[in-house]
DNA sequence: GAGTTTGAAACT
DNA sequence: CAGTTTCAAACTC
């Protein structure tokens, strides 16, 4: 048999030249029904586990009468449904969880025509079909790096495997053999009958042995775009690493990776080892810096990574990662990363201060115990308190971004280690340090807490009631604080998911042009985002200005993420109609934003 | 380049 | 399912 198929493969010699792939896309077809190769599972969404179950948590809270099904199924597959809805308010997200459908292996490998590693197909979408690679498109693929340097095509070494077993590297990828090193090497055409048995094998001993430790949603869905491909690398342990010794900074476990986003794991040519060496430099001193080093399995060996820590991990990722970048190709970046920055984050905060403020006015005036004069002037003085401390957060990551090495600035750092929260800077749980990003949204949060707070309300305008701030005063304020708060968060996930899944199936020529342009939005100097249309037109439709277009105005994607967020814009507004603070913040956040 | 270390895969 | 072995890449010298 294996002789016969032999036969019918030598037939093709012409293309096995070829680093033809092998293509187990076929048994994860169809598995999915999503918009975006990470919206897998939680764990992948948006690259941030934590993220969306933070989203999961708060639409069960917010609509506890959703169906959540529960995860019975051994090997779920969390579907995220993104429904452009005719109404603005109709903006939905379903998750649904399906069984996966069985995964077989492809009984029969023709010649390389797709992405040969794991492939978590889409619904083909009209702009995704998956296009047919040409084997000259897969050849430049394995030899050139992004950036148009030669990237050192995979060769293992394999002696024992014949490489046959998940041990090699290259049968791990999905790519047949070519000029490895190996001994007895049946990964190839020649031997494509027992390379079949054997990833049956693998498949039958685990159905997700190809697919990608690390997930690789950008890549993949961009390599479907051929050329518009190699953009931004991004990845996240799936399953989580079981480093011991080498604390999740050596590549022993990233062996895997290289079949997933490239040769290196982190999608970069091979390189010296010198300078593999400093990347590790840089990555453990920001590390010990931050503790706040993404590492994939660090996601997943922290599972307990507060919500807070792990929207920080996202700018600050960025922010280290441009340090990085500038001496190396070490490149682990969010598929928000040019969404959802630092500061996008910090207004957020802000932006639920002054819900939690507008609760307490909505609470008293419910309450009719407001005068509704210095209702007002109270509800401005919180305003302008919140827009004063955005300010000074903004100076504090204005400086943070001019820091040459990457990390924050001193004086972010230090206000809040100046706080008396006693953190410190170490996360009080752990003993760990907290990173500089978690410290500044702990010091939001403490904002949060200081602006929001009853007590504080009674402080700065002793507007309400002594009466309606105790007992049930304060349940029901507190309830309605966080009714504010949870919706808008709810909000502002739901729209990032929605950026997050349209960045993913519409990937943005910007991310092309990554290397060469590595300077992210929030590097421009004044550490703000922006658009090409300078948001001048969108921003204030949705308040908060979280979601800023990350596409520069040349680009030709542009239209897809900025009409998503002009789309997106429109869906939210500040709640209960409260046209008069709306319109102060808004201003407020058109004067900031200048 | 040889030897060691490491962690994933495979095996029991 | 836990423990052990095998394996090959990463790493060190």
């Amino acid at each position: 048999m294996e002789k016969v198929e032999q036969g019918e493969q030598n037939s093709d010699s012409g293309s096995k030249k070829l680093a033809r792939q092998l293509d187990f896309t076929d048994a994860f077809r169809g598995s999915m029904n999503v918009s975006s190769p990470e919206c897998q599972d939680s764990q992948k969404l948006l690259e941030s586990k934590s993220l969306s179950q933070l989203h999961l948590q708060l639409q069960s809270r917010l609509h506890p009468q959703s169906q959540m099904k529960p995860q019975s199924h051994s090997q779920p597959q969390l579907q995220l449904q993104l429904q452009q809805p005719h109404s603005p308010a109709q903006l939905h997200l379903q998750l649904k969880l399906q069984p996966m459908p069985p995964q077989l292996p492809r009984p029969q490998l023709g010649p390389m025509v797709q992405r040969s590693h794991p492939v978590h197909k889409l619904p083909t979408p009209p702009m995704q079909v998956a296009k047919q690679e040409s084997p000259r498109s897969r050849a430049r693929a394995n030899s050139e790096a992004k950036d148009g340097t030669p990237k050192k095509q995979k060769q293992c070494n394999c002696k024992s495997s014949r490489c046959l077993k998940l041990y090699c590297e290259c049968f791990a990828a999905g790519i047949y053999c070519e000029s490895c090193n190996c001994i007895n090497c049946q990964n190839n055409v020649e031997n494509e009958a027992a390379r079949q048995e054997a990833v049956g094998a693998t498949l039958e001993r685990n159905p997700n042995a190809f697919r990608p430790k690390i997930a690789s949603s950008s890549r993949e869905s961009r390599d479907r775009m051929e050329d518009a491909a190699e953009a931004q690398v991004v990845g996240k342990h799936s399953k989580g690493c079981h480093c011991k010794k080498s604390g999740c900074l050596k590549k022993y476990s990233n062996v895997a990776i290289s079949g997933a986003i490239g040769s290196s794991g982190y999608g970069t040519p091979l390189v010296s080892k010198k300078r593999k060496r400093k990347e590790y430099f840089f990555g453990i001193a920001a590390k010990d810096q931050s503790n706040q080093k993404i590492t994939p399995c660090q996601q997943d060996n922290h599972p307990k990574a507060s919500v807070t820590s792990s929207l920080s991990s996202i700018p600050v990722s960025c922010t280290m990662n441009a340090a990085i970048s500038g001496s190396s190709k070490l490149k682990y970046r969010s598929p928000l990363a040019d969404i959802l920055q630092l500061q996008d984050v910090k207004d957020l905060c802000s932006l639920l201060v002054i819900l939690s403020e507008e609760a307490t006015k909505t609470l008293a005036e419910k309450g009719g115990k407001m005068d509704g004069h210095t209702e007002r002037g109270n509800v401005e003085t919180f305003v302008g308190l919140s827009t004063q401390e955005r300010k000074e957060s903004r100076k504090g990551h204005d400086s943070q971004n001019t820091t040459p090495d990457g990390s924050f600035g001193r004086n972010q750092v230090d206000r809040v280690g100046s706080n008396d929260s006693g953190s410190d800077g170490v996360d009080m749980d752990n003993g760990r340090p907290i990173s500089p990003g978690t410290l500044a949204l702990m010091c939001d949060e403490q904002d949060f807490m200081a602006a929001g707070s009853p007590e504080r309300v009674v402080s700065h305008g002793e507007n309400i009631n002594q009466k309606s701030l105790d007992g049930h005063g304060f349940t029901e304020l507190f309830a309605e604080q966080e009714r504010l708060v949870l919706t808008r968060l709810w909000d502002f996930l739901n729209r990032l998911i929605t950026c997050g899944s349209i960045r993913e199936t519409m990937p943005s020529p910007l991310a092309e042009n990554d290397t060469g342009s590595e300077q992210k939005p929030s590097e421009n100097g004044n550490g703000i985002i922006k658009s090409g249309s300078e948001m001048g037109s969108h921003k204030e439709a949705y308040g908060n200005g979280i979601i800023n277009s990350p596409v520069p105005e040349a680009s030709p994607g542009a239209t897809a993420v900025t009409s998503c967020n002009e789309d997106l814009s429109l869906k939210v507004g500040l709640p209960n109609g409260n046209g008069e603070i709306k319109s102060h913040i808004d201003r407020e956040w058109k004067l900031d934003r200048k």
